[in-house]
DNA sequence: ACATAAACGAGACGGTACGTCTCGTCTTTTG
DNA sequence: CAAAAGACGAGACGTACCGTCTCGTTTATGT
């Protein structure tokens, strides 16, 4: 058996990485001018200087296409250093900043787009996780540590978190301080109060 | 939504009640056999035995007239008793049961429909507006009443609540007994654990 | 049994026929610049003001429509007055005329495009049924009078006559004077000689 | 000028035969199967096994390669015996039996596919070029024996022939015993009719 | 023998037009 | 005069081919 050359890789002219490219970003381009119900393949092609069908070779939807720009933009979870507060602080902020934009609406729509007759938004919502398993790494070492009860839901906690986020996000609710009280919340059970800023025991 | 005597609306024939309630019941139905996106304003037409433009002189768009039927549908909150824990309790397990279904993923497209270019997916949350209002007053009484903090973050809690089972609902995860344990995050801090069921104090 | 209103046929808005006109020219007038094949539905309605699904609804191809189009501007065949070779001799030359310029041409792509599965080039040969209808009454009463055999094949000649013709003129020979000769050879059974005109008897 | 070796043009690998072949025949075969406006360069490539590229570097067209696939098809005109009228329907019948089935058609669809631009249908036209020829011969050899008008117009005859022929087998009506009353009608003059068949003199 | 060079298969590319669909508006007749 | 019917202008959808363009491979020739 020889290795190296694969024949069956090696046939025709291959994929064009430029064009791969130009879809993507004119994609991201487009998402942020006019979103997601508005953004048209057509549109895409045009303005990557690509044919339609070249779009429509390597992406079966615009969903699809969509879902893959926006994936390909989304920044990595930070690495943990220890501190369960400041890391999961880190990795919720990274959320937020995400999902700044036009990115939270487009997500929801990926979401419907994604349930036509799937049963489950399970694609759109894994664009998320990355930052899911980060966090999720970092409930448990605390439970494991002793910082947070052993058996701890990190299920539920991470869905407070995310959910909580893309909720306020949704309705254009400041995000700025929320991280704080929610890592408060879920990490020492401190029911968040209005007034002064919490100050970290 | 109240009518009234309007002696200005009433020159000509009168709207027809029929027409009103079989287009909201044909939305209805349409929108559980084929979901938001690919429900048509002409086959809802159809299905009430109505033209297309008694559907668009009463509703502006597909957006308003899905927003309506589905909003038509949802059950009052019920009524406070006193008790916060219970009462909380009784308000998202009725948010759950609404949004069994298909009404979640409908609330998804609806924002994203609502956000081509409004600045917040205002009215689309409005749906949840009785839910979120009757929760808001039952934290502000217990925090009156000493059961909560005084300076409680009712805006934030009712956010995590309404956040966390939207988002599991959305993404099909199981939202049993995530009530109980939400209520004891925001009402007691308590930190929600697997195994064991919560036992209140 | 009711005559007169028909409840079946005047229900909705009626068909505009500004819309119908405004697309037979507008086929016409394309035609005429680009030809059969490079003629586009979609140029034809933006060139008639009109969406592409005005046109879809009323025929069903691309071929239909330029028939309709091609046929609604043939010259209706003279009257006859009756003399025989005279009488012909019109309807054929009112056919040279009518195929002048680009109908032959569009006549032979619309024969190639009806016949993709159909059994004849009924259609587009039809176009030309008033002329040939013409000219067999012609036949047949010469016929009848005595001038032709009585139990003359007025079928052949006819199709002698189109069919010479439009070979000729798809072939871009000229036509001017084969009208006459045709008809000498048809009626007379004049063979056709070059040189000097055709002198009746 | 011969040919010859010709050192300039012998580098390199030769041209396929086999390739050469089955694209002439999986065009013959498409044509039969769908008729020339579906068949598709691709789909002949495909039956041929051949890439789409083999085809495009040796015929320019989708019709220049119809043309030479129909033309390679046809069956020569038969040899004269110097008896006119027997001559002639010997390449009457053989111009019928080469256009039955969807040949026909073919040459319309190649006609007004040349005719785009081009100022005349030449080029399909000459796909009956030898028939043509043949029957010029002997109706030119006629006129110098005295059996037909010495100056007889043998190019209006020929487009009789021809024309009359190619018009019937167009709009599907028997030609069976065409060719005889054409014969009698160019050579003698005979006005073709119904009831019994001709009898020859 | 081995480099050279053209033809080969495969198939991706930028385009064009197709015919279908739904949108939200407009224009009739009917009750 | 509202409702029903349904035609209308608009424009995106996803498909099918077009004719061109790389690729890596094959097959001759000419050194």
């Amino acid at each position: 058996m020889t290795t190296g050359t694969d024949p069956e890789r090696s046939r025709g002219r291959p994929r064009s990485p430029e064009s791969h490219r130009a879809i993507l970003a004119a994609t991201r381009e487009v998402l942020d001018e006019v979103g997601y119900v508005r953004l048209t393949v057509e549109g895409v092609a045009t303005r990557a200087g690509v044919g339609k069908s070249t779009v429509y070779r390597w992406w079966p939807s615009k969903s699809a296409l969509v879902l893959e720009a926006v994936g390909s933009a989304l920044a990595a979870p930070p690495r943990p250093t220890g501190d369960v507060r400041a890391d999961i602080r880190a990795v919720l902020a990274n959320i937020v900043e995400d999902l700044r934009g036009p990115l939270a609406v487009t997500l929801l729509a990926l979401g419907s787009d994604a349930l036509h007759d799937a049963p489950a938004a399970a694609e759109p919502v894994d664009l998320l996780q990355a930052d899911r398993g980060a966090v999720q790494d970092m409930i448990e070492d605390a439970g494991r540590r002793g910082d947070l009860p052993a058996d701890v839901d990190a299920d539920l906690l991470l869905d407070v978190c995310v959910g909580t986020l893309l909720y306020r996000l949704l309705c254009r609710r400041p995000t700025e301080d929320v991280v704080d009280r929610l890592v408060d919340l879920v990490v020492e059970g401190r029911i968040p109060r209005t007034g002064p800023e919490t100050e970290p025991t």
